[in-house]
Formats: C-alpha cells, structure tokens, sequence
DNA sequence: TTTTAATCGGACAAATATATCCGAATAAAA
DNA sequence: TTTTATTCGGATATATTTGTCCGATTAAAA
C-alpha cells in the first residue's frame, strides 16, 4: 500500500508530534530508535518532511526535530502520504492501465474507485493529533 | 496496490478467459500484444499461473494457453492475487510493523482492517466471468 | 575560540522488482 | 523425418527502492 519510506514517514511523525507536545525535540537517532527504522534512511525521509512543511528541523547541539501544536492538530495522515509517495495511491489504475478512466474503464474500474474513496477519506479524517494521542495512551504502538 | 506482474497476471487471465470462451487457445505473443505487456516477462507470469493451476497450457505448435469453462465460472480475481502476489495486501501491517494485531495494534490499524476487508470481499466476489463479460461488450478494456 | 552534537546533502551500495536473452523441450504440420 | 511454432527454464540485465557512508554545515556548550 505505501512505499517503505512512507510507512517511515508516517511512524516518525506520530512520534515527533507526541514529543512536540511534551515540549520536546526528536534527534534522529532518538527517532530511529523509537521507530525501529534505519538511521540514514529515516534522515533522508525527514528532510523530505521538513521540504513540504509537515515538521520543522534545527540543526547544531541541542537540534532536532519538532511539530508546531497547530499542525498537529490540523496535518493528516494524507498529507504525510502524498508527500512522501504522492497521489499514486488514489489515481493509479488497478490493473496498471495508462488511460484508465469513467470513460475507458478497465475490468475493476469501478470497484477500485469505491475502494479508493474510503481510502482517501479514511487518511485524510485521520489527523496526527488522534494518532498521537492513541500512543499517548498506550493503546497503540510505533514498533514490534 | 498489486504488483506489476500481478497486474499483467489479472489482464491476461481475463483475456485468456475471453479466448476461451470463444474455444479459442491464446499464444504467448497475442496475449502480450493484447494486454500490451513486456513479452518474456509475461511469459514468467502465466508460468506461475499454470503452475497455480488458475490457467493451462500445451507446448508445440497450436499450442498456447486457455482455461477451462468451470474455472472461468469460480475463480475469482483474489485467487490470481494470492498466486502472484501473495497475501500481505491483506496481513500487511499498513505502518509496516511486523507485529500489528487487533491486540498490539499500530495507530492506524482499525482502520485498516476495514479497507482491506473490503478489498478481500472486493477481489473475492469478483469472477473471471464478469470481468470477461464486460471486455466483451466493450464496456472495459484491457490496454491504454 | 574550540569542541561537541546535531541536521543536510551528495555519492555510493545492496536488495528487490521488472525485463530480456537464448537454448531446451514439445508437438503439430510439412 | 524434418521443419516450424509454441511453452519452459535458467542466466543475465536494467530499473527502482531501500539503505549506507561521510564530509559539510550549523549552533550551542565548554
């Protein structure tokens, strides 16, 4: 469903929000650990992040990573997704066909919108702020 | 969602049903012209059909590939996913835990299970036959 | 001012998915 | 019997995704 980097993507920002409204910063390597993500890899999905406006970095001792509570509240799930993976997830066609559409449908054309309705409406209903809050209370969890 | 073989795997069975149901054996070459797919890879991808039993093939000349009418009738799209795919659309986590479970959930996990729930009832209802029907009235495609 | 601890950015490496090549095996037609 | 047209199977090639390395940059602390 989404790419590695994505699933990355969105487990470290959970993470970072939960920090940010303790008042904290995230460091990278806390992050990869609280994540279980590979270090290297994770900074490279960070900075993408941070280019599209979801987290905010500062570099230099006592740097890290953080989430304006505003942002918290208002970012969803879908905006980390299409940052890191792009709208792919709701336009491609099921069956991998080029110009498949309402007009020129292939097979499970109309199935696979439906599908892909929920979907983009079950990601961008879920705000960080919900998941956060849900790890907050230990009912759910960001490894294993 | 699918990956490219199991893509080219559901077009092809469906145009190899079609031919079928016309008596009709469909080549290597025809099905990729008509599915408009890589031909050597293609190849590999009915390989694991047969082998999966969805499709059948003879060698030599007239030969080529072709499914029987009862199979045409029962099989579902869900089983040429599982042949090609496997089935982590349905058990992959969708934060890429390893351990996700109703009882050690990630933070998007209810949710999930909704939307690939209805995916399997999705890709179990759908049969061979109607998605063969449809290409035959011209109501879908399978290339572009 | 120097050291330290952090992110950033570019090049590189490994793993996986996608795709190609070609000879062997098969079976019907010539 | 030979030729022809097909699938099968193994090795190889290419593209993409995932992951690593390391030096540059930054900014606070010593």
């Amino acid at each position: 469903m989404f790419s590695k980097a994505c699933e990355y993507a969105i487990r470290a920002t959970i993470y970072i929000a939960r920090q940010s409204q303790e008042g904290l910063r995230a460091s990278l390597v806390d992050i990869s650990h609280e994540i279980d993500s590979p270090v290297a890899f994770t900074s490279k999905i960070l900075q993408q992040l941070v280019k599209a406006g979801i987290i905010f970095s500062t570099r230099g001792q006592t740097g890290g990573f953080f989430m304006e509570n505003s942002k918290i509240e208002s970012k969803s799930v879908a905006e980390i997704v299409s940052a890191i993976d792009g709208d792919s997830i709701y336009t491609h066609c099921g069956l991998g066909l080029k110009e498949c559409s309402g007009a020129e449908p292939c097979p499970v054309h109309e199935k696979f919108v439906e599908i892909r309705e929920k979907l983009r409406s079950t990601l961008e209903t879920t705000t960080i702020s919900a998941m956060a809050s849900s790890l907050k209370n230990g009912l759910t969890y960001l490894k294993r």
